[in-house]
RNA sequence: GCCAGCGUAGCUCAGCAGGCAGAGCAACUGAUUUGUAAUCAGUGGGUCGGGGGUUCGAUUCCCUUCGCUGGCUCCA
């Protein structure tokens, strides 16, 4: 009789079994886990494997499901494997990179001696059917660095050589199934025939290892599932997330336009996008107000020789306009801080006067790269909310929890769930590094006291501080910055700030840069496809809509516009000669809160129906009662 | 900026192995006075993104340029 192990499935007792032949795979069996067809690999102490992971010793197992979150990540990083194989077999010559399962999907990179098209996937897609169909089982062996290099030199795979090289470790992992071998630390499905359905959706081009001075690989993107029913309800999802697209509903809502002959990147608000801006804004100076901020406005044009004091002009200038005029150069803004630092520097501040927080919100270009621009989202005009906080540095943990508090309070008005992430100091920057460590250390700190969740991106900070970035996410799950709490202890030195201490001496404040909700441009379009333009009546440019049935009712009309409209609504009417049901539907089109339904009915009881966006009716009210109802739900801001 | 795809009426889109440019919606005119997502009839509307080339002839093929879309890089 061999040699017995303990075996258990989590949360379950262990049963004795021989270790000879025991594998994740028999293991789950000798457990009578059921439904095996759905297992994409196991947890062997809590540890990810392959299901044909050999057991030597006594474990706690876990299966885990091809739908659960790790097993969805296997299956498509199985499915990126399987289109890299099915790319090298129709297109001899390839080179594969890398390929990894993403949110949402998974990608693989090649280099071809042409860029892979639309057109190729169908074709692609059909090899990897067949693989599928194979059910060819992946299999992994280790092997020493060197024997992986030269097998991968052999196959003609430099990238996959590269990889190993600064992967230095003495021994590597390899998959294989069928005449497919790749790098890969795994883990994978069992076999090729587990992944249940899949597409691929697009191209695109990539340089290698994300650096645009490397060459240029050509990406194909795709999707996974367990079955062909989650893969369905995926891609539709998909298509309703593009309806909500800020710059689809900015056309249909006709909330801002932006023209090529005008300039790209340069947006222009319609009346119902500039009254929804107008709203966000009034709101946003209250609320800075209530917190302690003064209001200050700066110029648009500041000269060159300021920008260069700043660091601008040195770290920033290919992003920036410039202009001539009498023989003097001119930089419009791309940042509103060098206005705020002049306020300060206008007096002799003293320390009972910190922390100064200067808010404006401050229109500013930058010359973005044209690849970039996405809508309100990406433009090359944009207001921020912005403000700049000097304070003493005993202040600036308070203050950046106080700023912290104010995104959470704004972002729960509008419903956003949102990330953070930490940026540290970048190659291109200025001031001394113990100042970096300063201000990052303040920023981490404020983060952790605070409990909440953050990312770290080394390197990624703005050239004068460390930040704290707020994510916000569009309707198709990408991520963007809007909130951000930037440190700078170099421009109060470079424009030589100062503050009279209790010493009676003069010391150098230090300085927060710092957006609530970014660009009101970018935000406005993360709202609008938050909303799928159904904004909330508070911020609806049109809140109320009066629908007459017949001409009979249009002075009737009249009057409950009036009363709304003395009231602070926004309210339009629709008296043309047509049918309800049209009226009706335009008015749903537009997504308008309330549709005011007055016809003889109610021009007798003195009354208006209430037909809501949902498409619900409410019982007959009085126009005293409709604004009561609608003046709160506008005060909640719901 | 880089890679790929795409630019046809206000919008959404057909068309084109090179031979007089189309539909639906919208707009306008008229009729209809209507009760919760489209009343009917008629009318106007296009340098087929810009420039160049090939051709008897280009919206269609080629080059170039601008813009858009998806990524990459960069960033609020």
């Amino acid at each position: 009789m061999g040699k017995k192990v303990r075996v258990n499935v989590k949360g379950s007792p262990p049963i004795e079994i021989p270790v000879q032949g025991l594998n994740g795979l028999t293991a789950l069996k000798a457990l009578s886990i059921d439904n095996m067809e759905n297992i994409a690999a196991i947890k062997i102490n809590g540890e990810i494997k392959d299901l044909p992971t050999k057991i030597n010793s006594s474990a706690e197992l876990e299966p885990v499901c091809m739908d659960s979150q790790d097993g969805l990540e296997i299956l498509r990083h199985s499915a990126a494997h399987v289109m890299a194989q099915a790319v090298r077999d129709l297109f001899p010559g390839t080179k594969v990179t890398i390929g990894p399962a993403i949110k949402g999907g998974f990608y693989y990179d090649f280099d071809y001696e042409r860029a892979f098209e639309a057109k190729d996937l169908p074709e692609i897609e059909k090899r990897m059917a067949e693989i599928i169909e194979e059910d060819l089982p992946f299999i992994r062996s280790e092997i020493p660095s060197s024997e992986a290099i030269d097998f991968f030199r052999s196959q003609g795979e430099p990238y996959k050589v590269e990889l190993i090289e600064d992967l230095s470790e003495q021994k590597v992992t390899l998959y294989r199934d069928g005449n497919f071998t790749d790098l890969c630390r795994g883990p994978h499905l069992p076999s090729t025939g587990k992944i249940g359905a899949f597409q691929l959706t697009h191209v695109a081009g990539a340089y290698w290892r994300g650096d645009e001075h490397k060459a240029m690989l050509s990406r194909i993107y795709g999707v996974a599932f367990a079955d062909q029913k989650s893969l369905d309800a995926h891609l539709k999802n998909l298509e309703e997330a593009r309806k909500r697209d800020h710059r689809v509903l900015g056309r249909k809502l006709d909330l801002f336009s932006i023209r090529e002959d005008l300039g790209p990147g340069m947006v222009i608000f319609h009346p119902n996008g500039a009254i929804l801006r107008h709203i966000i804004e009034e709101f946003e100076i209250k609320e800075h107000l209530k917190r302690g901020y003064e209001l200050a406005v700066g110029p648009q044009l500041l000269k060159t020789e300021l920008w260069k004091k700043s660091g601008h002009f040195d770290h920033y200038r290919e992003n920036m306009y410039f202009t001539d005029i009498e023989d003097q150069s001119y930089g419009i803004k791309p940042m509103n801080c060098l206005a705020h630092m002049l306020i300060y520097s206008s007096k002799v501040r003293s320390y009972r006067d910190l922390p100064k927080r200067y808010f404006e919100l401050g229109t500013v270009h930058r010359h973005e790269r044209s690849g970039v621009l996405h809508g309100l989202i990406r433009a090359r005009q944009f207001t921020q909310d912005d403000a700049h906080i000097l304070c003493s540095p005993d202040q600036l943990k308070t203050e950046i929890q106080n700023i912290l508090d104010f995104v959470g309070e704004i972002m729960a008005i509008f419903g956003f769930h949102y990330d953070l992430e930490i940026s540290t100091r970048p190659k291109k920057s200025i001031g001394t590094d113990e100042d970096w460590q300063k201000a990052t250390k303040a920023l981490i700190e404020s983060v952790e006291e605070y409990n909440l969740p953050y990312q770290i991106n080394q390197g990624e900070g703005a050239f004068y501080g460390p930040k704290i970035d707020v994510m916000l996410e569009d309707a198709l799950e990408r991520s963007w910055q809007c909130a951000t709490i930037q440190c700078d202890f170099a421009l109060p030195e470079r424009f030589d700030l100062s503050y009279v201490g209790p010493d009676g001496e003069k010391h150098r404040p230090a300085m927060i840069h710092r957006v609530i909700l970014g660009s009101i441009e970018r935000f406005l379009g993360i709202l609008i496809e938050h909303y799928a333009g159904a904004f909330p009546l508070w911020l609806a440019p049109v809140q109320a809509i009066i629908l007459t049935i017949t001409d009979r009712n249009i002075a009737y009309g009249k009057d409950l516009s009036e009363a709304l409209s003395a009231a602070d609504f926004r309210v339009e009417t629709d008296f043309r000669n047509e049918k309800l049901s049209f009226k009706v539907r335009e008015a749903q089109m537009k997504k308008i809160p309330y549709m005011l339904v007055v016809g003889d009915k109610e021009m007798e009881t003195g009354s208006v129906t209430i037909r809501l966006r949902d498409g619900h009716n409410l019982p007959p009210v009085s126009s005293k009662e409709l604004i009561a109802r609608i003046r709160d739900e506008s005060q909640k801001r719901r």
